[in-house]
DNA sequence: TGTAAGTCGACTGTTTACAGTCGGTCGTAG
DNA sequence: CTACGACCGACTGTAAACAGTCGACTTACA
């Protein structure tokens, strides 16, 4: 925990209060905070030296994140999830990112797209001998990519404002067990059903990629 | 405007934050508060009677709803829809309530759930000579019920968030041309299509409610 | 010994004050 | 008349202080 302080005060090209997000974000999703915890306002602003109103403004944006619940008299802790919760959540997910694939397989010229998606697997390809956390980093960049490119604002707000919850299931669950559904074979078959554009099949390929990931995730 | 202090003065159940919050909501989806309006946190806390650090955790929140947008140095407006803006929006919320009627299409027994939905949809008939505000309000309770009785928390959080942007989405079409889609039939159609369990068909009739009350708004 | 009242402490909700920064405006010089 | 520069106002970012509330612990009394 001693870490918080750490990531304020490098590069401060960004807001006290997205900085302390990040902070508190990476701490939640990489489990430093464990899940259940209690967070105590003047505790947290004096780790992040920061002061209590901008911390607020932070924790209000987690807490709509579903990274925090919020208990009597607004006491936040860190929020807990069950198996249910996780399937939920990637469920959710899949039916964001069919949306996505479809939205790729309608679109005439989709060449620069699946080159973009190409990329960013390529990338997780190099990444299978690093890290954990850098194996799921590049699988996470895959999928907001893969929202982003639609072009579709809200929904890369939408899935982004998931983000966390989707980072707290595969920490749940387990990292070596989320790291499991990220081959790069899987990813691959999503962008050739986009590339056909067949939206029925790219919806198939997504939700059951998400399926077995939240199986996977909850066994 | 004079209005916003209105509510705040009434019931006090809630922290003013959340007042606030339901407050400017309100203010930006009745259109109170014009879209690409600058918004000046001095004012409006002297407005609803607050202090800047409470209203701002609340602009924070509607900040992430998409309810504003976020200028050079902080600066906050009323966020501006365009009608790409307004489709991607009913994609998404077509995505996420897709979801929720595949959910009920997968429930053993529904029964109480179609009851549920038959019920919101009596509010909606009984509405069909009230003010457009109410017809939408009982709409909208259509919907938000048909997310919340799936028991995907996720689900229904993601909706919600969602909300605001539909709201403004129907104020920037006219009200006139929001309620258009708001035929009681069609939302006996998807509860039908609930009924019998049909996913495939359900998904359908909802997103082709959504497209048309798209289509509808930004024509 | 059990219970009830009272006190203490911790935490959140809220407000007020201060500092920094950007843009505009007015004045002056070329 | 234009261009440059200093001043001024407005607004956000941040910090510190105040107030209210709930729970826990202690103590007194039956």
């Amino acid at each position: 925990m001693a870490g918080l302080t750490a990531p304020l005060l490098g590069l401060q090209k960004k807001s006290l209060r997205e900085q302390a997000l990040s902070a508190l974000r990476t701490a939640i999703t990489s489990g430093e905070l464990a899940p259940g915890r209690h967070l105590v306002e003047t505790e947290l602003s004096e780790m992040l030296q920061i002061s209590r109103g901008t911390l607020r403004e932070a924790l209000r944006q987690l807490e709509q994140e579903g990274l925090l619940s919020a208990g009597p008299r607004g006491r936040l802790s860190v929020r807990h999830l069950d198996e249910k919760e996780i399937r939920d959540i990637f469920a959710v997910r899949a039916a964001l990112e069919s949306l996505a694939a479809r939205t790729l397989c309608e679109l005439p010229d989709r060449a620069h797209a699946i080159q973009s998606l190409r990329q960013t697997i390529d990338v997780m390809e190099a990444a299978q001998d690093l890290s954990l956390e850098e194996r799921i980093e590049s699988d996470m960049n895959f999928h907001r990519t893969l929202c982003r490119l639609t072009g579709n604002e809200t929904l890369l707000h939408s899935w982004e404002s998931l983000e966390g919850s989707i980072r707290m299931s595969i920490m749940f669950g387990g990292l070596e067990k989320g790291v499991k559904n990220m081959s790069v074979d899987r990813h691959r078959d999503i962008v050739a059903a986009i590339e056909t554009g067949d939206a029925s099949l790219a919806r198939k390929t997504i939700r059951a990629h998400m399926d077995s990931a939240a199986a996977n995730l909850v066994a």
